[in-house]
RNA sequence: GGGCGCUUAGCUCAGUUGGUUCAGAGCACUUGGUUUACACCCAAGGGGUCGGGAGUUCGAAUCUCUCAGCGCCCA
């Protein structure tokens, strides 16, 4: 069969993946092998396939294909997450836009419809997106997080921690997404700065209105809330006011002027307004000096009833009257500019408004004190390890975790009220027992009982995750074999929100750390640096990605720079070496595949040439071992990449490559595509479509490469390494002089070759010099006692050794001169810098021997190298 | 304000325990190359006082301190 001069990854990679599925190599169930299990952190259920969640995914496959490889039951388990707010926020939407209906108009039950509809219609497009990718799932076991299995786990996790006293409900200062409707927790927040204003207002005293106390806020629609002013009580300037009271601006409400050492002297006036609905530290203010709350903003982000103005109108709108009104009534003083930190909601960008309500808390300090010294003492081990400095800052600074949402998208709250009892329970029914029995109410019913409006925050079902996948909250079946899992791959940016509760939730209710290993990703960014996101417009489109590179070519490019931890600035160029390392693998095999045999013995030259690769595989065999160990995917990724390209392409191929017209020996031929379908198998867990196919064009074989052994670093003990390395110097030599003189890559060229007893000893191994020969187009290689006079021949040195290109152009001296004084004035300041160290003597008698050794090696070389140039040189000077 | 990290070639980044002719890769660039594996290619080449300074050491891109610039997280 003709094959294409390029590689076309469409098709292959379609072939494999149903051939892998159908095959069921994706499947696991427990046997007697080691267990290598991987949770997939759930993307979002209707989100689509981004670079985060391709560099993600490509780990994951990576380290699941290679433990695959290595013999281990690999069960990597994927699945969604209902992503509470998130895909609120996008039904909301969908139905406002789509069938003009709201939440409110429609109810709770009629939502909850709508939502699965589109739940089901939209979700799970990013599983089929990871097939794409190549990733090895076993897709039997997809979960998500809102499915019977894991809610049912989701409610016993609640109920189980109120029972023990690690829940409770109470009123706090929370953050309040207008938007959205809901609490967020502070990890929900983001901060940025952003310019805005600082408005400085007078409040006139009560007792005589021609005397004033200046505040300064940027929040002017909030003066309507205000129940006091606050100064410092060592503040001269105010002392003589605090106790009087003041008017509140256009509202007229008469506020006390307090004291109160939080107070900031050096900011605005140092007269601090008070509103203790709006703000969480007016509100402790408020607690100490049991000021009255005016709550003048409603859940929606609008002014309340209790504003008495700008009642309905936005916040934005009503400051914006604030303001007129302030400047109409002369109590505006001046406004500045200021550059102020703002809150806004991770999922709806909508300003963050402080509000004070109730709702529902996880205890968080017995929860984290397992799962920060499991960290800490690398029970679960951090690949970056500086992350663990992140997550000790964050587990010893926790505060409570606020788990009540005010949305109804989640797994509703299982607490029921009557009059003021609350009962939780996993179920309605145990509900309705237990609220008979504590009432002694036996008549009643589901319908005297109020469940909480509530659902619960997403994280509380993902912190769940790595057993509860398994349905593993009690022991026994699976979870036993399965558990603790062997690695976590996530981006760092998610520690907090996730990884660390995961460690909470594994020693809560498994009594054992969920994972043995974290390994963080970097963040994807632009390569202006900037997080990618769907508002910049910057990220590239991952399924067209896919379509121009293919999914090996992406893989490649998403994994070849990313290290663990850093972050990584995408750039297309990446994938594009990698679809062009797809190609060049499979121009290899198209080289190989046209290669006639006979049945000859292999020459000595190709046996040395096989003995070099092979040794020098061992190398590479054994850095990926050792890079695997340490999750230095992208380095293993590059020793492979240049081992293949340069190693096998460029020099063995051609090495063993025979004469137009020629044929090879079975023997080398074979050991050829031995050798290249095991470079296969080494490459296989990073880019799993081309090396299959290659791998079966090859040679007929039992089995894929998938799942084949990955090879095992061997002790060969030949010692051709130095030789050979050595001969591809010479051949880079003999190439530049055909470079510099104009002459064609097969012309043939007589080399000469002063003799030394390396020179002598490399001639006399059998076959050396045919591959030097057949190798660098030579025309015989002549060995001469004494240095060349011959003006046609071109000098070189390599090592210590001197060799001659006759050539029959005429030679450019005055170029040649150029060359070799170059080197000269090199050579002899390599020289003369390790002269310097030996004349030391401290280093002479303090480092170690082989090193000194080392240095008087070089330095006897180098001046070898010198008196041969320096020859050359007169030569040439004729 | 507290913490973490970064600064190496024009660009993006490797460089593990301080020691090999160790200053490296890819891209970009220069020169040359196309009768049959690949122009998504081949060969050769130019390009960096490793952010500045000080220190430890026989020896520092690597360890310590300090300064400068940048980024992120938390408050």
């Amino acid at each position: 069969m003709e094959l294409s001069s390029r590689y076309v990854a469409g098709e292959i990679e379609d072939k494999w993946y149903t051939h892998w599925k159908e095959s069921g190599y994706f499947k696991s169930t427990p046997d007697d092998r080691e267990p290598y299990s991987i949770v997939i952190p759930p993307p979002n259920v209707t989100g689509i396939l981004h670079m985060g969640h391709m560099l993600n995914n490509t780990v994951q496959d990576v380290l699941a294909r290679k433990a695959r490889m290595d013999g281990k039951n690999v069960c990597w388990v994927p699945g969604t997450d209902h992503a509470s707010i998130a895909t609120e926020a996008k039904v909301v939407r969908w139905l406002r836009e789509e069938k003009g209906l709201t939440k409110s108009a429609i109810g709770r039950e009629k939502y909850m419809e709508y939502a699965w509809e589109w739940t089901h219609k939209y979700g799970g497009i990013i599983l089929k997106q990871l097939q794409r990718l190549g990733a090895s799932c076993d897709w039997d076991r997809t979960s998500f997080t809102m499915d019977e299995v894991r809610s049912k786990q989701v409610y016993r996790a609640f109920v189980d921690l109120y029972n023990r006293g690690k829940l409770y409900r109470d009123w706090r200062m929370v953050h309040w997404d207008p938007r959205a409707r809901t609490v967020l927790s502070n990890e929900e927040v983001l901060y940025k700065e952003e310019n805005t204003f600082l408005y400085h207002v007078k409040y006139h005293l009560v007792d005589d209105p021609s005397q004033s106390i200046t505040i300064a806020t940027t929040r002017p629609e909030t003066i309507l809330g205000d129940t006091a002013i606050a100064v410092h009580p060592e503040d001269a300037r105010y002392k003589d006011l605090v106790g009087k009271l003041v008017k509140v601006p256009l509202i007229g409400r008469e506020i006390p002027i307090i004291a109160d050492d939080y107070v900031d002297r050096e900011f605005g006036s140092g007269a601090l307004k008070i509103t203790p609905a709006h703000d969480a530290n007016d509100y402790e203010i408020g607690k100490r000096h049991d000021l009255e709350v005016v709550d003048v903003i409603t859940d929606d982000g609008h002014m309340s009833e209790a504003a008495e103005h700008f009642v309905g109108e936005e916040i934005m709108t009503a400051r914006k009257h604030m303001i007129e009104y302030l400047e109409s009534s002369e109590q505006l003083v001046r406004k500045e500019p200021l550059v102020h930190s703002v809150g806004r909601s991770e999922r709806t960008d909508a300003v963050v408004e402080p509000r004070l309500s109730l709702q529902w808390y996880v205890k968080m300090d017995t929860l984290a004190k397992p799962a920060l010294e499991s960290v800490m003492s690398d029970e679960i081990e951090f690949f970056p390890k500086n992350q663990k400095n992140t997550y000790r800052h964050w587990m010893t600074n926790i505060r409570d975790w606020c788990i009540s949402r005010q949305l109804w998208w989640g797994h509703r709250i299982p607490a029921y009220y009557y009059e003021d009892e609350v009962f939780v329970a996993e179920t309605p029914e145990e509900a309705l027992a237990a609220a008979r029995k504590k009432t002694g109410i036996a008549t009643l019913t589901m319908a005297d009982l109020r469940q909480d409006e509530d659902v619960l925050d997403t994280w509380f079902s993902s912190w769940l995750w790595p057993f509860s996948v398994f349905d593993g909250m009690d022991e026994g079946g699976e979870i036993d074999y399965y558990y603790p899992t062997s690695v976590l791959v996530t981006a760092w940016d998610i520690i907090f929100l996730w990884v660390a509760r995961m460690a909470m939730a594994g020693f809560e209710w498994k009594g054992e750390k969920p994972f043995k290993h974290v390994y963080f990703t970097g963040m994807v960014r632009d390569p202006l640096g900037r997080k990618m996101s769907k508002s910049l417009g910057n990220s590239p489109d991952a399924l067209e990605l896919l379509d121009n590179y293919g999914a090996d070519g992406v893989r490649f490019g998403i994994l070849s720079s990313s290290p663990a931890g850093g972050d990584l600035l995408f750039d297309e160029k990446l994938c594009e070496q990698g679809r062009n390392f797809c190609n060049k693998i499979w121009n290899a095999l198209r080289l190989v595949k046209g290669w006639e045999t006979s049945d000859q013995p292999s020459s000595d030259a190709d046996k040395i040439a096989f003995a070099w690769i092979e040794e020098k595989l061992q190398t590479v065999i054994e850095g990926i071992e050792s890079d695997f160990q340490e999750y230095r995917l992208s380095e293993s990724l590059t020793k492979l990449y240049s081992f293949i390209w340069t190693d096998f392409c460029s020099w063995y191929l051609e090495m063993v490559k025979p004469a137009h017209g020629d044929t090879m020996s079975v023997e080398t031929y074979n050991n050829t595509t031995a050798l290249f379908s095991k470079l296969m198998q080494l490459l296989h867990p990073f880019m799993p479509f081309v090396t299959e196919e290659v791998w079966h064009q090859l040679s007929e074989k039992d089995g894929d490469c998938m799942m084949s052994s990955y090879p095992k670093k061997a002790s060969l003990g030949s010692n051709v390494l130095e030789d050979v390395e050595y001969l591809k110097e010479i051949i880079a030599k003999v190439r530049d002089v055909r470079n510099k003189n104009g002459l064609k890559v097969r012309e043939l060229l007589p080399l000469k070759m002063l003799k030394s007893a390396r020179t002598q000893s490399l001639l006399s191994q059998k076959g050396w010099s045919d591959l030097l020969q057949s190798t660098a187009f030579l025309e015989g290689i002549q060995p001469i006692k004494e240095a060349s006079k011959d003006v046609s021949d071109v000098a070189f040195v390599v090592g210590t050794d001197k060799f001659y290109i006759t050539i029959s152009k005429e030679v450019d001296v005055e170029e040649e001169l150029k060359t070799v004084e170059a080197d000269l004035e090199y050579q002899r300041g390599f020289v003369k810098s390790i002269e310097k160290k030996l004349s030391n003597e401290r280093f002479v008698n303090n480092a170690p021997e082989a090193v000194v050794d080392k240095e008087r090696k070089k330095l006897a070389d180098g001046q070898k190298r010198i008196a041969m140039l320096e020859e050359t040189l007169v030569r040439l000077k004729g």
